[in-house]
This record gives structure tokens, C-alpha cells and sequence, in this order.
RNA sequence: GGGCUCGUGGUCUAGUCGGUUAUGACGUCGCCCUUACACGGCGGAGGUCGCCGGUUCGAAUCCGGCCGGGCCCA
């Protein structure tokens, strides 16, 4: 215990975060491999390393730390680890902008440097931010997917699964940016709204409208719906292409929408994902219009060369010219974009590699997990039902992990690195044998490289321990943290990794997290300039501020929109906190705690009562990741229970002498330490400060969680009474313009049965308190009864009504002594037990006296 | 266009497998500087629980429709 003259006056916490930021050591939240206890793995999100850890981030960390720092607490053997998902576009364009360069003014070894110093960079300025939200990360198991060891893993998965089958090459349809000259996953395609011109023209006599008619000489088919009358000839036919002249059969397809256009359709290879069902479907021919850089190819005869925009203007000149330009008009369309230069997408057929997509077996292991909410479950069922393409996992970049293939240059064969030389790029190294078929040892290597999803898919297995040898040792981790955003690529993706490399889930649980809105509701953005960064907060009102706005700002899962009210509550529930901790131990400053003193008084069991049903709620809620409910429960019961409630009812107690003041000392004491301890997780610096002064060189954080319980139904009771009775006679003087400590006179209390309350309530009210039994003798009246509901609707279902009309009906004294039975719509029907409450009002005599009722007590008050 | 989700006093929010007077915070109004705290205490005002219909003795809660916001996707 220390002296109470010790205490700050104020909570400062920028200098307590900072001062228990320098003390705290990193081994202490070390994932420990030797431990007996239980393993609670947690398979964090490896952010992007972009700089900024931001305000999303923020959420789904704090969320990650409460239930990391309560599992210590719990006694499991925690794994808290740190990635950073490093590859992918984003820092290729950065890497280009700082440096003025373009990627391909340097050598692709000397780029990937580049990116690999900038990532570091701002890997760098995240860790700080992690540390200063005071996140109990284990930085013995940090991974970072760019360095060899961890890439390493990802060919040593992409091996894996390219000997078991799951990954192929094949020539197919794909999402290309031709800005960026790259395949890119659906995840990746992003949709805007623009405006384009819907064009009608003859087509060997028929009309069609096209929004793409620069895809022309793509043209495989025309289209019709099976029941569209005006086409019924055409069926059978082919078609001679305007301009280009080819010949095109014409398909009947149910998809084809009759009302659209003229009904008619053009299929090309390919204008939009209909035309790949359409092809797939109808076995089209292929004619590839545009290339890799988005010019228009070969086929295209006199247009070759020209961008796709270029050509389009091109040809409907020429169809203009040759008069088979119809009308047009402007057309609302969504565009898929490439998320990341906003290009047009165009669908190419290329030579890429994929990962088959095996529905029924993600679905499987999608359902062996445990979602929270229960609800984020169906995004997953859902994504995967409709999935019709394979992942295509290739991409045409230079910061990736590059795929661990080479090609003989004889005869085509493909070769692999032997395991063991992992992590190997094919563009510098040469394999170490000769082509086991032809004997050649003349090889290219791939120079397409993975998708970074790939990297990330597989970090549950790096940080369980997988080195490519059978299950790995700590796999399946516990739980995954994440967005609701990335339900469809990470979560899909990590999936159906664990299953294909190790035949089981991944995480026994998920737990999903919104996502952080502006202050005005909207997503934050630039444009929209609604962002909030952490430090802004960190520095107005620390991280304990920040961390429980995190917990209480929503209920867990639901999107949380940043408000600063909240911070400046959370901030000053610390304050409150902090003056009940200089109070709490002021009085044990005094003359200490005694830990055997008997606790016999009625208020100091019935704080006991009401800390044990906290500690029960916010343990339940801490065991289903409910952090709204539980921060919620601690602060009621600090803030109304103790401060208000209790501290008021036994100041008085305290400041006098006695083995009442032990108890009551005895009992704060309980308290304030089971606060710090389920504070701990939430604020853990505010909770470690608190903490030392109360046990000085010990750690909160490495206090076992609190398993107090106590139960005592008279107590609760009682207590009840006795803070409701302070209550009214509180109400009482305020209105009757009394100050609050002003003295009051005589006041009898009349209770069903004796209550020892050792006086707590006459010093509490300032007044002189008569407890008594017998009935108070002043006439009354009834003049009301008070029904309760629950039990009159479930007893009387329909005739509810008609039961309280009857109540209602009996004379005063039937309702100050309930008959037996009622006559409710004729029949005679049992009275329930506490159906309902006569409500009384007193006349005076002779004694001039105020009289209070609180239920069935009633409170005279004979002022001085 | 589809899936999911949300709509509760001025603002944000709890409650949503039906049940007494709808939770809390911020703001607002009144009183009180009572030896932990005026970043406090006590009390008050303020809500047709998005709209319409249905089920029920009883609906913020269940069902249907509509309107509006958000996220993800086509």
C-alpha cells in the first residue's frame, strides 16, 4: 500500500502511458512453446504496410488485445503475433512516384529493393503506433511475407499444391488492367457509374446495339432469345460481321434479354462475363481483339495499333460512313474498374495460373467455425455458391513472390526447384538439374508472380509453425480476427488454403469487425476529408481513451462510426476511476486492510452481491467477445454501484472507527481489485497504475482474472431497499428546496421485517432513522393498484383486461387483502401471487409528516 | 440488379428468439463547491422505437410490403 499523499491530484495519462510503455517488457507476451497451459493462437491480420496504421486498424487491434490480454488472464498460452502483408501494387506506384522512376527504368532486382527499403520504412513507423495503443503483441513471432523465410513458405505452399493438383496453367479468360499489365483477381475489380453510348447498327440486316462496338472484329456469335418472335428466321443461320467480314453463327440463349436493345446480342471474346458464359457455353471461337497493352491486335486489320478508345471512334466513323449506323443513345452502365488505377478492365484470354476452387469442401470447413456474430457466416455461404471461376493467382508485377517454375527452353517441359532450395526466383537462378525430358539445360524462367493473396492465405500456417511436414504443430489456431470487408478474399482464401495444404479448417473461431464511418456517417475518405488518425487521439486523450471507444462504440461486429463524445466519456470515467482509487486508498491508508475482518454490515454485503453478478456478467460477456456489454457492466458498476451507491451509504462508517469501518475497508478493497482487473484488458495502463499503488511492484496484467463470487438474497434485498429509500429521500429534499447534506429530523422507516443497516442510512441522509416493524398508524387510502404485467398477460392471456377491470373493481379492502379466487368473465379464477400492488396514499394526523412509500416500506419524515 | 446489415429523445447508442414505466452517453434545464472527484453530485424536460399493414390479450422485438443509410458483390 502507499501513502495517499503519493497520489497524483489529477490523471495524467500521457505521462503514466508513456512511464508503463518504457517498463513493460516484450518477453512477457512471448507465445511460450514449453507451456503446459492451454494454446491460444491468434492468426492476426498482417496489415499492408502503407505507414498509417489507421483508425480500422485501430478497431480490429483493440479487439484483438482484450481478448488476448483476458485469455493471459484465463491461464492459456497466448500467440499474439504480427505480420505485414508486404507485396502488391500500392508500393510498386509509390516506389515509381518517390523515386520519379518508372519500373522498368531499373533492373527488376534493383525495383524489388526499392520496394523492400520503402516497406521497411513504414513497417517501422507501425510498430510505433502498436506500441503506444499498448497492443500485447508477441514480437518474437512477427513475420513479414516479403523476406525469404516467409515467401519461402508461400512457393513451398504453391509446390504443394501444384503436385496435389490444385494449381494449373491454362489458357482462359481473366480480369486484365491493361495499365497495369496484370491479371487481376474479382476482388481487385472495383465498379463505378458512368455513362456510355448504347449503339444500334445493321448487322447483315439485323439490328443490333452495342455499348462496345470497337470489339467488333472480336465477334464470335449473335444472340437471341429462343421466344423472341422477330428472330424465329434467323435460327441456324450465320451472320457475315460488318466491316470486318467474317462469319458468325447466330445461338439462342434463355439469357439473352429480349427487351434490351434490340434484342438481338453480339458476342464477343470478350466484352463483358456474359459473353464468357455465352462462349463456354455455345463452344464459340476465340478472336482476341485487344492485347496486353490494350491495342487493338492483328485481327483488327486496318485498326491495329489503336487503343480501344481510338478504335471506337474509328469504326463508328466507318459505320457511319457506310450508313449502317442507326441511332444512339446515352446509356447508365457500371464499369468494373481496376481498384487501384481506376482503368477500365478488359477480359483477356491468357496463360495464367489458377487455384481450383472446391465449393463443397470450403463450405465444410466454413461451417466447423464458429462465426461471430453468427451472422458474418453467410457471406461466406454465399460468395462460394456463386463462385464460377477459379482464383487466377498469376499476376505480371515485380514486388510479389515470384513463382517457383522454369521452362525448358527445348522442349517446353515444366521444372521444378527441389524443396529444399526454397525460396528461389526462376528470373535469376537456373534449375540444378537438366530437363529430366529432353536433357536440355537451356531453361526461361516464370516471370509472372503470385498474388499477394497468396502470401497472406497462408499466414495461419506460418505462425502455427507449418514447414510443409503433415499438420502443423499449433494448427488450428484459436481464433481469426478480421473485417467483414475481406470475408471474400482473405477469410475465402485462407480457407481454402488450409484445406487443400492440411485437410482441416483453419481457426476454431472468427470473430468479424465492423468497419470504422466518419464522424459523419460515411466511410472515411480523402475527398470526403472525414478522417480520424489514431495519434490525433492518442495524443488529446491517450490510448485507454481510444481503446475503449473501441469497446463500447458498438456493439461487436456492427460498423462503428468514430465520435469523439465517446472518447472524452471514456476519458472521464478514468478520471472517476481514478478519484475512487485516491479515496479507496486514503482509507486504507488509515490503518490498513484487514483480509480476515468479518463482513457482517448490510451495505458492505450487498456491494459484494453486486460485484459478484458483475463480475459474472462481464466475464460471460468477455468468454462471447462481447466488449460493449462488458466495459459496459465494469463501468456501472464503478461509476453507480461503488461511487455512488455504496461510497455515499459508508462515508460515514469510514471516517468513524470500529470493526464496521474493517469490513467496510475490507470490502472497497475487494472491489477496487477486482476493477483493476477487469479493466485490465481494456485500459491496461490506467489499470496497471491503479494496480501499483494497490500492490506496489506487482502487474495487473499478470493477476489472474477475478473469479469472485458471493451470494446473499437477503443482501441484495435489502440493499435494494435501503439505496432505494436514500433515493426518495434525496428526491424529497430537492423538492422541497433542501440542500442534499441538510439535516432532516426524525425519519421512521417501516419495513415488512427488522433491517440492520449500522446506521449507514441516517448518516447518509443526515437524519435521525427509526427502523420499525410494526404497521405504521396513520390512515390511509388506496387510491390506485399498480398491476405487473408479465404475469397478468401470462396467466390471463385474453382476458387480461377483463382481470384488471375486476381488480380494479374490489373494494379497498379486498385489495389490501387479496380474496383467494376472482371472477373474471364469470368464472372464478385463482389470484396470482404479486399480481398486483395497492398504491397508497396517507393522510396526516396530529404529527405533521411527509410519507414516502417505496414498495411495500413506507418512510415517514417528521421534519425538524 | 443481388446478398448481408442498420434505421430507437437534438446527436450517438443498448435492448431485437414478445411481457411491468424502452438503456446509457453527450447535449439541455434547475438545485448543490457535502473533507475522492464541479472532468463532480442530485433532480427534471425531451422518444407515435423509419413508414404501412398483419399475427397476438400484449409488438421496438415476430411476419409481409414500402422508404432511407451502409458494406460487399454482379
Amino acid at each position: 500500500m502507499v501513502p495517499s499523499d503519493q497520489l497524483p491530484k489529477n490523471y495524467e495519462f500521457a505521462e503514466v502511458e508513456e512511464r508503463w510503455r518504457k517498463t513493460w517488457r516484450d518477453e512477457d507476451n512471448y507465445f511460450n512453446k514449453n507451456s503446459k497451459k492451454p494454446q491460444f493462437v491468434i492468426d492476426t491480420p498482417p496489415p499492408y504496410p502503407t505507414g498509417n496504421f489507421h483508425i480500422g486498424n485501430a478497431l480490429n487491434w483493440c479487439y484483438i488485445d482484450f481478448f488476448a490480454r483476458y485469455k493471459r488472464m484465463k491461464g492459456f498460452n497466448v500467440m499474439f503475433p504480427q505480420g505485414w502483408d508486404c507485396h502488391g501494387l500500392p508500393t510498386e506506384v509509390k516506389v515509381e512516384e518517390i523515386n520519379k522512376i518508372t519500373k522498368n527504368d531499373v533492373s527488376r532486382e534493383k525495383f524489388r529493393e526499392m520496394c523492400r527499403d520503402l516497406t521497411i520504412r513504414n513497417i517501422e513507423a507501425m510498430r510505433l503506433t502498436l506500441r503506444r495503443m499498448a497492443f500485447s503483441t508477441d514480437w518474437s513471432n512477427e513475420y513479414i511475407t516479403m523476406m525469404p523465410n516467409y515467401y519461402g513458405k508461400t512457393q513451398l505452399s504453391f509446390l504443394r499444391m501444384l503436385k496435389s493438383g490444385y494449381i494449373y496453367q491454362s489458357e482462359h479468360p481473366v480480369n486484365y488492367c491493361t495499365r497495369c499489365e496484370t491479371a487481376i483477381a474479382f476482388a481487385e475489380v472495383s465498379y463505378e457509374d458512368r455513362e456510355t453510348t448504347l449503339n444500334y447498327f445493321n448487322f447483315d440486316g439485323v439490328e443490333i446495339a452495342t455499348t462496345r462496338p470497337e470489339l467488333l472484329a472480336a465477334c464470335v456469335a449473335v444472340a437471341v432469345h429462343p421466344g423472341d418472335e422477330r428472330y424465329h428466321k434467323l435460327k441456324g443461320r450465320t451472320m457475315k460481321v460488318p466491316l470486318f467480314g467474317h462469319d458468325v453463327p447466330v445461338v439462342v440463349d434463355e439469357a439473352v434479354d429480349p427487351s434490351f436493345g434490340s434484342g438481338a446480342v453480339m458476342i464477343c471474346t470478350f466484352g463483358d462475363k456474359q459473353d464468357v458464359h455465352w462462349w463456354k457455353q455455345h463452344n464459340l471461337a476465340l478472336r482476341k481483339a485487344i492485347d496486353r497493352q490494350g491495342k487493338m491486335t492483328d485481327i483488327a486489320g486496318k485498326y491495329k495499333g489503336l487503343n480501344t478508345t481510338e478504335c471506337r471512334k474509328a469504326i463508328l466513323a466507318d459505320m457511319q460512313e457506310q450508313k449502317i449506323l442507326n441511332r444512339q443513345e446515352k446509356l447508365a452502365q457500371r464499369v468494373g474498374t481496376c481498384w487501384r488505377c481506376k482503368t477500365p478492365i478488359e477480359i483477356l484470354s491468357e496463360r495464367q495460373w489458377f487455384v481450383k476452387i472446391k465449393p463443397a469442401e470450403i463450405q465444410k470447413a466454413a461451417h466447423e467455425i464458429t462465426w461471430f456474430p453468427e451472422h458474418m457466416l453467410l457471406r461466406m455461404e454465399n460468395w462460394v455458391q456463386q463462385m464460377e471461376w477459379d482464383w487466377c493467382i498469376s499476376r505480371q508485377r515485380i514486388f510479389a513472390t515470384p513463382i517457383p517454375v522454369w521452362f525448358c527452353n527445348k522442349c517446353g517441359e515444366m521444372i521444378v526447384p527441389d524443396e529444399k532450395d526454397l525460396p528461389v526466383d526462376p528470373t535469376l537462378a537456373q534449375p540444378k538439374h537438366a530437363c529430366p525430358k529432353c536433357g536440355s539445360t537451356s531453361f526461361a524462367g516464370e516471370v509472372d508472380v503470385l498474388d499477394t493473396w497468396m502470401d497472406s492465405s497462408i499466414s495461419v500456417l506460418n505462425v502455427t509453425g507449418w514447414d510443409g511436414s503433415g499438420k502443423p504443430p499449433y494448427f488450428p489456431a484459436q481464433i481469426r480476427p478480421q473485417g467483414h470487408d475481406i470475408i471474400r478474399t482473405w477469410a475465402f482464401y485462407t480457407i481454402l488454403r488450409s484445406v487443400a495444404l492440411t485437410g482441416g479448417k483453419p481457426w476454431d473461431e472468427i470473430l468479424v469487425n465492423g468497419m470504422v464511418l466518419g464522424e459523419d456517417g460515411f466511410k472515411m475518405s480523402k475527398s470526403r476529408g472525414n478522417i480520424i488518425v489514431p495519434e490525433d487521439i492518442l495524443g488529446k486523450y491517450g490510448a485507454d481513451a481510444l481503446r475503449q471507444w473501441g469497446a463500447m462504440g458498438a456493439a461487436t461486429g456492427s460498423d462503428i462510426m468514430f465520435n469523439w463524445n465517446d472518447v472524452v466519456a471514456a476519458s472521464r470515467f478514468q478520471t472517476k476511476m481514478w478519484n475512487i482509487a485516491k479515496f479507496a486508498l486514503i482509507q486504507f491508508g488509515k490503518d490498513g486492510v484487514d483480509e480476515k475482518a468479518p463482513v457482517t454490515a448490510l451495505a458492505d454485503r450487498w456491494l459484494l452481491v453486486r460485484l459478484s453478478d458483475t463480475v459474472e456478467a462481464v466475464s460471460k460477456a468477455m468468454e462471447d467477445y462481447q466488449f460493449d456489454i462488458a466495459l459496459k457492466a465494469i463501468r456501472e458498476f464503478a461509476w453507480d454501484v461503488l461511487a455512488d451507491n455504496y461510497i455515499e451509504l459508508v462515508k460515514g462508517r469510514l471516517y468513524q472507527t470500529g470493526p464496521s469501518r474493517k469490513s467496510a475497508c475490507l470490502v472497497l478493497h475487494t472491489a477496487f481489485d477486482a476493477l483493476c482487473r477487469m479493466l485490465a484488458p481494456f485500459t491496461p495502463y490506467f489499470a496497471e497504475e491503479c494496480f501499483s499503488y494497490l500492490k506496489p511492484g506487482q502487474s495487473v496484467h499478470k493477476q489472474p482474472w477475478v473469479t469472485f463470487t458471493y451470494d446473499d438474497d437477503a443482501a441484495r434485498k435489502e440493499g435494494n431497499m435501503i439505496v432505494q429509500v436514500v433515493a426518495e429521500v434525496r428526491k424529497y429534499k430537492h423538492d422541497n428546496n433542501m440542500a442534499l447534506n441538510a439535516p432532516l429530523g426524525k425519519v421512521t422507516i417501516y419495513a415488512p421485517h427488522t433491517v440492520d443497516d449500522e446506521g449507514d442510512t441516517g448518516r447518509t441522509i443526515n437524519a435521525e432513522v427509526h427502523w420499525r416493524t410494526d404497521v405504521a398508524k396513520l390512515d390511509r387510502a388506496i387510491t390506485d393498484v399498480e398491476f405487473n404485467r408479465s404475469i397478468v398477460g401470462k396467466t390471463f392471456r385474453k382476458d387480461a383486461q377483463a382481470f384488471m377491470d375486476a381488480v380494479k373493481a374490489l373494494s379497498p379492502a379486498e385489495l389490501e387483502k387479496p380474496p383467494k379466487t376472482i371472477k373474471v368473465n364469470g368464472a372464478e379464477i385463482a389470484m396470482p401471487e404479486g399480481v398486483f400492488t395497492p398504491k397508497f396514499s396517507y393522510m396526516e394526523e396530529g404529527a405533521k409528516v411527509d410519507v414516502l412509500t417505496i414498495g411495500d416500506v413506507i418512510v415517514t419524515i417528521a421534519k425538524k
